[in-house]
DNA sequence: CTGAAAGCGCTAACAA
DNA sequence: TTGTTAGCGCTTTCAG
């Protein structure tokens, strides 16, 4: 019942409190036989240690924070697999926080990450923050941090992303080559760094294909509930029927586009062809197939976990030279289906 | 750069670091003035207590500790997130940790979560867990547990799960009233109270439709790839091509289902009948629509979290008669429509 | 090779 | 109302 500490190995080892720590950390200058009976015992008695004494000793917490701004999201949820698998192998456990993509949550769990509870921190930014003094005053306190994905530009750390703007302008190119001449498109928060990368992919291959870009066709979320961003998207299809493809930049208004399209009785691909960035395994199964822009996810986690133990084992600063730009994968289905 | 501690709060307002701490928990023994001082330079300083220390000595982690088979995966996401927002609520920590379905991992990480390193925890067993010894020697170490969707029914303490039984037999008896007559049941590690559940639902309602159950026609997954599973589906179509229906146990196998049935050319509705236990938002832009028993797994986390906080402040032993067990939805789309 | 002692940062008795 | 002291369980000098 009681937690067994290292006072009770020592005392029914006859050993001092020190060796029998020692023995335990496999210390060389403790002799083997003693090593074994102190180990025989521990198992025995399957002792476990205390590790917020050790934190507290060592100033390491073997634990990370992971914030994210949710979790029921194929993306990230696939991201904190691949973190996840990084950190148990490191021996390192996992905080995770969800921001709601609300910047005061995102301030607060900064502050408590401040504290000393993590040795290192993987952040992907809520779309609500516009200032990010919060990011910065973790730095400050010596915590390393690797965003991933949704970045903040201006830190001089380690960002983990995916080519956004190529993969905007690969996606809008192919609704164009698809015979689309009116594309809308469904983005979020222009603070986000892939708001504006993909948007900015978008232009490009407009203007690379002599098309006006129209502001007017560009719809950006706002973080209300999946019925009003439905019905966002039925009124834009509404008010401009000439629309005749949606690249959609999440994975939501991508599924959100097939409803709204659904209810104004418009087909898929034959008035209206549709591409989105998604991670949804299933994209196959849907009716009809989505063609996608897939993010390599659990890559993504993975790799910013391991830049973070990396300079968390070295005890090196971070340096934005070990950026990683992970390349986006398109995947034609029936959804985009030429005319 | 270096953290701030009472020490030098209490050095610069000439105080006692038992005072400072005491002004900054709000204890009615000290003056408003000097809490007023304290708090300011706390403020200013931007101090953040130390939790490890903190714990050490109250021993408490204000940390919670969430074991999962896996989290890309929409029942579990969404668990998490009503754990997270109880968690929150409360001021507590939340470490995840992902077992894989593997007993071995479960085991390690339940001996990890035995050192005080958590207040509490809230698991869904691993579908190779046989063995239970590691998650009663949790329990013996005093750390509360409350299972949720897949439990250990053995141990005395609340459990959060949905009503496998009923689910599993209006599932059946939905195929059955939409003309199946031979219908496969694809199911988890019969380890698992919710595969033993559901399956045993599915059988009386056979029996009390007065079809004779055919152990044959149950596959239960073997924890493989996506590809081998879909294969294993398929084998199962090829040599009992009187199968009409099948119903899906998790949502994979549902999806699996699918593809094994386009890759047979089977259509459904009209072929097969298709019936899956999911959380996946979007069944009805699948093609066809998916007919679903839906758990209401975001409630799961919550009320499993509210459970386990509730014995956590008022430091009392968790009952089993707290346990709850919510109601799955049985939503029908055109998977399942009748002939 | 092992032990004694100090101390990580905080909180809680006990004094004053 | 505040200070002094001890100690949570562990690691790490320093001695021997």
């Amino acid at each position: 019942m009681k937690p067994i500490n290292l006072k009770k190995l020592a005392q029914e080892l006859n050993l001092s409190v020190a060796t029998v720590s020692r023995a335990l950390n496999d210390r060389y200058d403790i002799s083997q036989p003693t090593k074994d009976r102190v180990r025989a015992l521990a198992n025995k008695l399957n002792y476990e240690p205390n590790p917020y004494a050790s934190s507290l000793r060592r100033q390491k917490s073997k634990t990370i924070g992971v914030v994210i701004p949710e979790v029921a999201n194929h993306f990230f949820s696939l991201a904190i697999n691949g973190i996840e698998e990084v950190a148990r192998g490191n021996n390192y456990h996992v905080l995770i926080y969800l921001t709601h993509e609300d910047y005061q949550r995102e301030l607060a769990m900064a502050r408590l990450l401040a504290s000393g509870r993590v040795d290192g921190v993987l952040l992907s930014v809520a779309s609500e923050s516009e200032d990010f003094g919060h990011l910065e005053f973790l730095r400050e306190r010596g915590i390393p941090i690797v965003f991933f994905d949704r970045v903040y530009d201006e830190m001089p750390t380690a960002k983990v992303t995916t080519d956004d703007f190529e993969s905007g302008y690969k996606a809008t190119e192919h609704l164009l080559e698809a015979g689309c001449r009116h594309i809308a498109h469904l983005t979020v928060s222009q603070n986000l760094s892939i708001g504006r990368g993909r948007k900015e992919g978008y232009i490009q291959a407009l203007a690379d294909h002599n098309i006006v870009f129209d502001e007017s066709l560009v719809l950006v979320s706002a973080q209300e509930t999946k019925a009003q961003e439905i019905a966002r998207i039925q009124q834009l299809l509404a008010t401009r029927p000439e629309v005749d493809g949606i690249f959609a930049s999440v994975e939501s208004q991508a599924t959100n586009s097939y409803e709204a399209c659904r209810n104004l009785g418009r087909s898929i691909p034959g008035d209206i062809k549709i591409i989105g960035f998604s991670n949804l395994e299933i994209a196959s199964l849907l009716q009809p197939a989505l063609t996608t822009i897939t993010q390599p996810a659990y890559s993504i986690g993975k790799e910013a976990a391991k830049i973070l133990f990396q300079a968390i084992s070295k005890n090196r600063v971070i340096s934005p030279a070990q950026s990683l730009v992970l390349k986006s994968e398109l995947v034609v289905r029936a959804s985009t289906l030429g005319s």
